[in-house]
DNA sequence: CGAAGTGAGTTCTGTTCCAGAACCCAGCCG
DNA sequence: CGGCTGGGTTCTGGAACAGAACTCACTTCG
């Protein structure tokens, strides 16, 4: 994985965004359809002041939107827009991690496919070669602009 | 990605580990090359105490390795255990959603396959049905215990 | 031989972030 | 009216963090 330095302000502001403690937990409650303050309070124990906050840095990083579902008491509700639903093979490749090197006996998880139920894998995928890859073969590179 | 409550608490262990400002990017500038103290700090401008009990939680959670590198002056490098590359595929997904979803004109860069130059793709993919699939379609489910 | 340099930290001092509990407010419900 | 519900804000400590300076055991340079 060899880059140049440039990215990584992307990253940076990307774990600016989610990279702290609850962020991904809300991200997560939300993929499993969890939709409003309360419900996402009482769910991940959060303090209110910090789900507040961590709310308003999501919607602001286009992560969630926030939608009033009702008029007259106004009640909002957070939920994912495209943009976070994208975060979800991070989500996944981070559950997939912690349940094949932290678990330590019990919380036995696995990430199945469906249909199937066969445990699922995550590769990377090179369309041209038509084949999958480990990441000692990624590098980085600057964007092709001559083809937009 | 309906599931159940009892992973959240693999995912929040694996948070507790890696879900902050500068574990990612420690993990990454390791994955580039680098080994030694003085150079992560450098190169990611981290201040060093929180570099130093970054390292320690990193390798007590079994993602780094400290290993003396010379006697006399005892030297010492980290790097990644096995564990510690199987966290890439969270790395390269936090990676291009930010270069996809965050870039605002510049730092456009994309992750490539190495050998041919052409943007990589993440994908799950199920082995027994021969197929890649969406994220819609991932469940969870209890690890199978009878064929261990 | 002394001076300066290097690698890997630790100490010290502020600032920011976080947790918990309490409080607020609008509207509705009985 | 009086309490309940949803969605917050305020007000405290305490924990984590950032930056700069200091330490310490060597090694190397002049």
């Amino acid at each position: 994985m060899a880059s140049p330095a440039s990215d990584a302000t992307t990253l940076e502001r990307t774990l600016q965004l989610v990279g702290d403690r609850w962020s991904i937990l809300i991200i997560r409650a939300a993929l499993r359809g969890l939709r409003r303050f309360d419900e996402y309070q009482a769910d991940l124990g959060i303090a209110r002041p910090i789900l507040t906050n961590r709310l308003r840095r999501l919607v602001d990083g286009g992560v969630m939107a926030k939608e009033q579902y009702q008029e007259h008491p106004p009640r909002y509700e957070y939920r994912l827009t495209p943009a976070g639903v994208a975060l979800s093979p991070a989500l996944v490749a981070l559950i997939r991690w912690g349940e094949h090197h932290l678990a330590d006996g019990d919380a036995d998880i696995v990430l199945v496919h469906g249909p199937c139920g066969t445990e699922l894998e995550q590769g990377f995928w090179c369309r041209h070669c038509a084949t999958t890859f480990q990441p000692t073969a990624i590098r980085a590179a600057a964007r092709d602009r001559t083809a937009p």
